[in-house]
DNA sequence: TCGACAGTTAAGTGCAAAATGAAGTGTTAG
DNA sequence: CTAACACTTCATTTTGCACTTAACTGTCGA
């Protein structure tokens, strides 16, 4: 295991495949060529590097016609670069400048069950502006309005929290590098939203695009400007 | 961002500083000397790679008298390191072999905040075989004759059911690759064990040791022998 | 049917970076 | 005080493998 642990470094380590990785956490599938463009490199190079990746079984090939897309194999290799991309420097730029371009996939995304990404963030920073959500050591808490909040909402908090699983935590995003709902309530609100069509899930990919009545919903309830 | 996600991808790509990372997950810190036994290199080499591996924050080093100890500047290094651990391919000869030694991290651990390893596996195995906790399909349940076992133990569920954050959830362990209990219930059940001396912390590790006393309880109050 | 395009395969080259050898500094133990 | 030890530094060698050049297969559109 240890050998095969040393394959997978040194496969995600070279310089042209990382950025290979980096590029997939977009979520969708790429083409080869999509790919060598995005990493700047010959056809023939990067063709190379994407068999090795599937033979590791890290990525999944789909043919189409003369086009092969390329993706992840399966989320876990998703979570792995997110956490190696969590391991970068906690350094002074890390604040992203306003004007950076936002993919869609740091932009909206499900991370494991519940809403992450720019959006994601935005959400419970709202929340825990109005005061509906608390901030306190422990964790998130949710305050008596916030109990109302989330009702109306057609979020069944008494429901939920019988349940034996984990009813709110903050969970770390890794593009937006801050803290955002995770839990049972949080799934019941990425749900809710899916549900009430605000969200849609794009197919293969964690991406979530935001509905135009998701955006008019965001700004009146939350004031959030998608 | 991308690059020095880039950077630390090849930083720890290297075969030699891919085995030191995967060497330095028992927990404990290691000496340089120690370290190129255990990667099979040479000293010189070791240090080389040791320096390049500080610098970029993966590492800290000690100095104590004429050794030095390194190990992981942070527990996010470790995870990191895991993740990219479960993705190896999930291949026949998983199951590791009975005969395999056992190293003190793999062996129990802590996770976060609960219990891990060969041995927090082992409960979880216990408690699922003895019908005191059950495995549902939205995870783990506590059954009521759990229930009462966790309150003769000391575990006051209400008062934990009560607490905003994770109740009880599956967590995957990565040296046994089986799930393992977490969220409070979990945690209280490792402050409890810490408590009455069946376990102890190791400095500077997440390893734990069972206690004398820690083995002789195993065995009689869940029949699992250390 | 043909040519442009998407991607692959094979052989050969180049170079960054890993490993090695030799010569240091600082530390401790006897 | 000296010798063994822990580790580092630097100059040199080696080498793995990423990348190139070139030739090929398969697919589509016109």
């Amino acid at each position: 295991m240890e050998n095969q642990f040393k394959q997978i470094a040194t496969l995600i380590g070279d310089p042209t495949r990382a950025t290979i990785m980096w590029t997939l956490l977009e979520g969708k599938a790429f083409t080869a060529t999509e790919l060598a463009i995005a990493v700047t490199t010959s056809p023939q190079n990067i063709s190379m590097h994407l068999t090795k990746l599937v033979q590791a079984n890290l990525l999944v090939v789909e043919s189409q016609g003369r086009h092969k897309y390329y993706r992840f194999a399966r989320k876990e290799i998703a979570y792995a670069i997110e956490a190696m991309i969590s391991l970068v420097p906690p350094s002074i730029s890390t604040q992203s400048t306003k004007t950076e371009k936002i993919s869609g996939i740091k932009h909206c995304r499900t991370c494991y069950d519940h809403l992450a990404g720019k959006v994601g963030v935005a959400l419970t920073d709202s929340l825990l502006q109005q005061q509906l959500l608390l901030d306190t050591s422990g964790g998130f808490e949710i305050s008596p309005e916030g109990e109302k909040w989330f009702t109306e909402f057609g979020i069944p908090l008494t429901v939920l929290k019988q349940q034996k699983r984990s009813f709110l935590r903050p969970c770390l995003d890794w593009s937006e590098r801050r803290p955002h709902m995770a839990g049972s309530v949080a799934t019941a609100l990425l749900d809710k939203m899916l549900l009430e069509n605000w969200l849609r899930k794009t197919k293969d990919s964690r991406a979530l695009t935001v509905t135009a009545k998701g955006k008019k919903e965001f700004q009146s309830r939350l004031g959030i400007t998608i």
